[in-house]
DNA sequence: CTGGGCTAGTGTATCGATACACCAATTCCG
DNA sequence: CGGAATTGGTGTATCGATACACTAGCCCAG
């Protein structure tokens, strides 16, 4: 019941405590094997393992990564933290999740109580647009890796990030709507307080723009906000496309924000009698697991999760452990169009 | 940059230490309001947050809870993470992240790893059919909440549990599809090297029995393995479905063991042309937020998800802060069925 | 035979916060 | 008015591991 110490190691092998600390440390070329054995025999026996709480006292290393997500009830936030858990242990690294609902707030206060637990280092699954909340324990020494982060650079807050190029993804949905011959492309969007949401937005309007199509503001469905958990992505969805579907001149495509959202626009596409893709395109972007097998299977835009979650880690790793210093690194990763069963050539006006 | 700590407040304040401590750790009745109001000041001016670390290498407290799962990536335990984190950082505690992959030689490595962290709650939103792996952390003070525990309780390794009986689950289930007409009813599931699915399986062999209606091991198609992730559940419940159907007297209706498993039912049955629910009825387990909109929305099992997870953090921290030697304690929560479309009246052999 | 260099260790201050044991000054009460 | 009790604090050993500074003992060169 009482922890074992390095002092009861000590004591069992007939050594001082800084021989233990010595082997345990990498200095094990000072001692003889013989003494390296009765050190490691005494060590199993025991059962013993440092305390990390004394260790991070000592040296000020900290074996935590701070994960912090939207909601990792988000199929898509949920395999993303996986693939980060998966390869910070690998590292020796462990997890402390958490979960922001994007709500800065929130968000504030998770990264207080990670510093305070010692954590130096902090991965975002995905950004809010300001970052300023931040910026004090940036300030005193928190490193940040963000998910979703290059595109914009306004701002002197200094993280690194890895993503993939959200306007490229919109682009490469649109192109492929236009291209089946869609003119009117519906657009459903949660609050557009993040980042790569309003990338996704940009890469959507900048495409129509170049093919000279005038663009509808009222295609463009966005909710003013108060969405929370995954729970209402689907909702939100559904909410936008029965708007857009009530309009009186309907959308023959609609592109969601990502494929919660699309699962939503299935669901309300239903509620209305609309069929995918028969009378209605519909598109995402997160290639979460469910998009393959879904019973329409989903046209979306695939996103290298498990590669940006190990950058991720290997960047933060290396900021705690090497360089403090150097510039931020922005890295963007390729994504690639999914083209399934939920996107089909234009017919014309829909039964509807 | 440079870290805060207590003693800095106290020159700042012009206390002691002590002071600073007392006011920390509530004991702020033993100072004037002015003293009060000083050392306040100068925490908020400093920015000064106590390390944890220092903390709890004093105090023994670790204001950390580990939560162990197979796979954050699959949608209901993703759903189960952000809920035991939500109700933890409303107690003030953070959530350590652990993807076990069902594989118990992982799950033993991370229950370690938390031990020396200082850990010494764990939550395991899982559990394997075999614990002992565990044993010598529950003998050296660890203390263990797991969901779906309770109904098997032949060994003596003690932990508290928070379920959902999933004898009933299965048997809500498998009264269901008789009450359709269904005589023929398959099972697809997973290894059974969990508490969880070995119960399910159960409830289902035992309703059948209770109706008289002859076992066919031929309907219950079991992996042997080597899942890992959620992807493969989708894929498993898919070679599932093709096995099934491909007998020459399929089933007309099939239980998945949970919701990730039916939508890969259902794929598995759309590549063999046959329609759900209208040739094939479908019911999974666990009510996964996509249930309730995929276009043939699933009849399922709904579990008390995130009653579940809030009091499965309770029984933790009243265990770490509380009563350290109770008897274990174990709750069972309801759980209901829910008919949706994928589930439909027996109209005799199918023409698939 | 002396001393420089090596091997195989050891002693101990330190990280930051806690809480017990103290204490000085004031207040209270008979 | 004197001793007890209370108020409002403070001093410091301690948690467990680390790593710098140190040294006893030995070998060998000059």
């Amino acid at each position: 019941m009482a922890k074992t110490t390095i002092a009861d190691v000590a004591r069992l092998a007939d050594v001082s405590v800084s021989s233990v600390s010595n082997l345990l440390n990498g200095r094990s070329q000072r001692m003889r094997p013989a003494t390296r054995k009765r050190i490691q025999d005494a060590i199993e026996t025991l059962g013993y393992s440092p305390s990390f709480a004394a260790r991070q006292l000592k040296t000020g290393y900290s074996p935590f990564i701070g994960l912090i997500v939207p909601s990792v009830a988000d199929p898509f936030f949920g395999s993303f933290a996986r693939y980060v858990e998966e390869a910070a242990s690998e590292k020796g690294y462990q997890v402390l999740l958490g979960n922001s609902e994007r709500d800065s707030e929130r968000e504030r206060n998770y990264a207080e109580m990670l510093w305070s637990s010692g954590v130096r280092g902090i991965i975002f699954g995905s950004s809010l647009v300001k970052f300023n909340h931040l910026e004090h324990l940036y300030q005193e020494g928190m490193h940040f890796v963000s998910f979703y982060r290059s595109a914009h650079s306004g701002d002197q807050f200094i993280a690194d990030s890895i993503g993939v190029d959200n306007i490229q993804a919109t682009r490469l949905l649109t192109k492929h709507l236009l291209a089946l011959g869609h003119r009117r492309i519906g657009f459903v969007s949660g609050p557009t307080d993040m980042i790569c949401r309003l990338d996704r937005l940009e890469g959507y309007y900048k495409t129509l723009e170049e093919s000279d199509i005038s663009i509808d503001q009222q295609l463009v469905w966005e909710d003013a906000g108060g969405d929370t958990g995954s729970t209402s992505f689907i909702e939100l969805g559904k909410q936008g496309a029965h708007y857009l579907l009530s309009l009186p001149e309907p959308p023959s495509a609609i592109i969601a924000i990502n494929d919660m959202h699309a699962f939503g626009v299935y669901a309300g596409a239903r509620d209305l009698g609309v069929n995918v893709p028969d009378d209605l395109s519909v598109a995402g972007v997160d290639d979460i697991m469910l998009s393959a097998v879904s019973v329409t299977p989903l046209t979306t835009i695939k996103q290298p999760i498990r590669d940006i979650a190990r950058l991720s880690v290997e960047r933060i790793i290396d900021r705690l452990e090497n360089d403090r210093g150097q510039e931020p690194v922005h890295l963007m990763l390729p994504s690639t169009l999914i083209v399934r069963e939920s996107t089909a050539r234009y017919r014309g006006r829909s039964a509807g």
